[in-house]
DNA sequence: TTTATAACCTGAACGC
DNA sequence: TGCGTTCAGGTTATAA
């Protein structure tokens, strides 16, 4: 479910009613997920407070004096924000409980998500091994032609591929990468190592206005997503190719393909995007 | 070092 | 209705 801009809609939806507050308890349904969750975060952060909700590509943050809570939402999660007693429902795994009456709850069907600690102690959160590799954050000045050629050169993997890397850039997404890629007139398997300077400028420019676009929207809404606030992302409207094999290029009128690349299904228009 | 593949898991949608 | 198949928004560990 959820790309870059749908883990940071999440992020602004629970964020006033959860930073600044006191955790009273930590309720682990289900801790198996794609890592155990470790049961020792019940005990050590009770009555401790959430200093500063964040977020590294598409991990959260839950800063505290003790460390750091990061927390991935996988292909299935969702965090809302609900008033203390709200029912439980299937698959909500993980209850961060506050004293101010609101309960962060996660939800994740598929249990691709994880939920894991960082001590104060190891350290800087960036310094957290699932962290220490990601690349820059695609709205950032860090991430721009220059570096983005440079990387490319010499490599073989596809372009799709490569956006999609997140040692490269972190939160371009299959829908996100796929609409990049359109926007820019390239082939997702055109070699990433044979994009020229131009095209390199013009996919980062495309990445970065897909991905801010989104996030004004309020992210995307395929299936199930809902915001933390349970309102649906509504930036599906304006999706070109992903998910329309079959029907119409909005450009040129040529009929949109889908095709697989590493196991993710791409989408295309031949004759917009050149390989 | 780079790239490709398998794996984690559930549920919705579809065809028969 | 029911069963089997296919597909899904992510990312890591391992193999090649």
């Amino acid at each position: 479910m959820p790309e870059l801009p749908e883990v940071e809609t999440t992020r602004q939806g629970i964020r006033p009613n959860a930073e600044k507050q006191t955790i009273e308890k930590i309720i682990i349904r289900n801790g198996k997920l794609r890592w155990p969750v470790p049961e020792k975060i019940a005990t050590l952060l009770k009555d401790t407070t959430i200093d500063n909700i964040g977020r590294r590509g598409k991990y959260l943050l839950l800063q505290t004096p003790k460390g750091t809570l990061l927390i991935h939402l996988g292909m299935s999660g969702n965090l809302r924000i609900l008033p203390q007693g709200s029912p439980v429902q299937k698959h909500d795994h993980v209850d961060i409980v506050l004293k101010n009456g609101f309960v962060i709850r996660l939800n994740d069907p598929r249990r691709f998500g994880s939920v894991l600690w960082h001590d104060i102690n190891e350290g800087g959160v960036s310094e957290h091994k699932l962290l220490s590799k990601l690349g820059p954050e695609p709205l950032s000045d860090e991430f721009n032609s220059d570096y983005f050629y440079q990387l490319s050169r010499q490599r073989k993997m596809s372009i799709k591929s490569f956006v999609m890397n997140s040692n490269i850039v972190v939160g371009a997404g299959n829908i996100y990468a796929n609409e990049s890629l359109f926007l820019s007139g390239i082939h997702p398997e055109k070699l990433a190592g044979k994009l020229t300077k131009k095209q390199c400028e013009t996919l980062v420019n495309n990445i970065k206005q897909v991905l801010a676009a989104a996030i004004e929207q309020g992210g995307t809404t395929l299936k199930d997503f809902l915001s933390p606030s349970g309102k649906p992302g509504y930036f599906v409207q304006k999706l070109n190719v992903y998910g329309r094999d079959g029907a119409s290029c909005p450009q040129c009128g040529a009929t949109i393909e889908r095709i697989i690349q590493n196991q993710r299904a791409s989408f295309f228009c031949r004759k917009c995007q050149k390989k």
